[in-house]
DNA sequence: TATGAATGAGTCTTCATTCAT
DNA sequence: CATGAATGAAGACTCATTCAT
């Protein structure tokens, strides 16, 4: 495989795009990709620690992967597939159709809850993009061309219709989107460095004094 | 030099830490250590390019430091003797002694802004630290020891007077602990992923903003 | 391979132990080391002159042998199997099971002649680790614990029976075992150092010149 | 120094080659690398390690001797000032003017603890230029062409008079000469080997016991 | 299609040698 | 003359990739 071959469009927005439009072995070395790389990062890998893992042979990665990077373009598929496609389509639809019903904070506890849940549970995959596009910038460009400026748009028209409903100050909305992902990329960030210092409760009482504080600040209402 | 020469303690509150106690060599090693590692991750980088980059010998890498992971070690030096001593010593205290002179908001610009520009002059130092302490936990061996408690201590007494003081809501200093470090690192991270999307302009501008969202909430006030 | 898989005790009286039981590349790689090690010395070779004598590409010598230290001590698996083995097995048991229908002169002649061509047919073998024993200790340790003292065993054997026969003088076995080697090692070293001074005759004649000598000295008998 | 500048006929027959003649430095270094040399053989030393040992710079090294190799040939120095021409002139001329007043086998014994004192006073000298004469043919080119014909003629000598005086058999002297070195150096070499099986005694009893069996044989004289 | 032995370019590291001080 | 920091060529060893089976 190789990441040419990943219809981005398809894959967010594609009626039916399961696991078995992928070969099995295809996913199976993904996934043990996935966690050795999390574990020893991309360049400390070696394609042996890989096969191990996925229990194959070494060979065969690359009868499904031309080369060693083309293994880490091909994380790219789970991380839409598994994380952004339902970032993007299950839950802000969904919360946001009761939104009338709900008062802002509990709307915000969901959304950001069933966004923890997804960020913990592929956190292995987010970090390794996280981190190695960083290094490899064409690691990013499919994500940037395509995909973030969808969720960046979700999120605006979130933050906009909740400005217009009188939920949210009247800020520039791209002060509020970052401040809501800032919230909790800084929750999960400090718990995974200092677990013993930032870790006070479980994620839901942590997400609720988190909501609480981005909603009315850390500051004396005077 | 090895890493277990480092006096941490002594570099933290030592009087004299200065560049003239380490060989201009080391530094010079050191400083494109942190350059390349910066762009291509630590075990992406050859030390022949650190090499290059410090204008030396390759094998003049290895009089100074006796493996290439010795080298990664070696940056906690710079780490704390440019970022964090620095951070615990310099503005804080400055800014506190004029806290009461001071409104909440500008004093938290004061300080926001002083580590931001620390932060910035240091991204590839930090960067590589932060990163490769997630696949090389002796890295942060000697911080978690030693220099972590020092900083959370320093912030917490901070919040502290603050809530006596009546400038910060009677919360667990802890949470707002976090989300003083959230509002800076997501703004730093997100400026640094998608600068296009994120930076609404001057450093001093937006930080400016960032302190009146982290007070005041971006939630309407009933 | 390591040299702790080395089972010496089936290797010495176990009942087939031949090339089949090492991967054929283990033998082409030790032979070739072997050659070359006897040419240039253990630091004195090159992994790539190895590789080179062997006929294979370098790095497949460290599938088979994790360092070249271990190569090293590789070559202890065929000193074994083609030089001590044969040594305790073979020549002394036939030899002496027509002992007493030949003269004493005639036995001596037989054993050192058996003796000697297994020491030329594997004089680089015995000159590598003779050499570098003295330079890795361990490389003796295994030979030391399981092999000499059967091999010492044997001669001493050997040397009593005589004694009682009357074909030895009743000397300190030690002595006449100590004498035996030294006529052997004494012709094949000086042979080996100074051909042109030392070599006079075929290796039959001059056996049997020492062994004279050996049994009878060189002084007058008065 | 190198090795041309030896003018070996001068060094074994000169009247007063002293340690003066050799520059102190030179004396220091090449002892320093005897040491070093017998302990890890030439190509495992380092010339670091010689000049630690020597207790000086590494750099002077090379003020004496243009490269390691020239070292390794200036231990041929010492090999004939204080081996082969004291075993030249000292003892075998002292002991053959008494020879006529001694029995031959006092005289043997006497000789051969001789050399015997002098090879274990310079056993690592020794150890060196044995070993590493094998892999550097070149450290032996002046020994043959000047040294060792004149040890071989004065032990043949030595031989011939003996065969004339009626003490030795009437052999070919080659066959005894080489009889008296195996004797002398299978004694070294296995007591070097393993002391604990080969030892047996005083290195003067052991002498004794190895000119009787030189002289009469192991055999039963019938 | 799956395998894993073989490959060899590329790495880190060592160390004899040079040379400015 | 002595030093030892700097050098860089050369070595042991790794590992992504190939390919015969």
């Amino acid at each position: 495989m190789n990441n040419k071959d990943i219809d981005f469009e398809k894959l967010l927005y594609g009626g039916n795009v399961t696991e078995e439009e992928m070969a099995t072995r295809q996913w199976q070395i993904i996934e043990a990709a996935i966690k050795v790389f999390a574990e020893k990062g991309y360049e400390g890998s070696r394609t042996s620690d890989i096969a191990k893992e996925a229990e194959i042979a070494e060979g065969t990665i690359f009868r499904y992967f031309k080369t060693k990077k083309d293994l880490l373009l091909g994380i790219l598929f789970p991380l839409i597939a598994k994380i952004l496609r339902p970032m993007l389509l299950s839950s802000v639809e969904n919360v946001m159709k009761n939104e009338n019903k709900r008062s802002i904070d509990k709307v915000l506890i969901l959304i950001m809850l069933d966004r923890l849940t997804l960020v913990i549970k592929n956190k292995e995959l987010i970090k390794t993009v996280a981190i190695e596009s960083l290094y490899h910038p064409d690691l990013l460009k499919p994500l940037r061309a395509d995909i973030a400026p969808r969720i960046i748009e979700t999120i605006n028209d979130f933050v906009e219709k909740n400005i217009a409903l009188g939920n949210f100050r009247d800020l520039n909305p791209t002060l509020i989107s970052r401040s809501l992902a800032s919230s909790l990329m800084g929750y999960i960030i400090l718990k995974g460095l200092a677990p013993d210092t930032f870790s006070l409760g479980s994620d839901e009482d942590e997400i609720k004094n988190i909501v609480d504080i981005l909603l009315n600040g850390i500051g004396i209402i005077k």
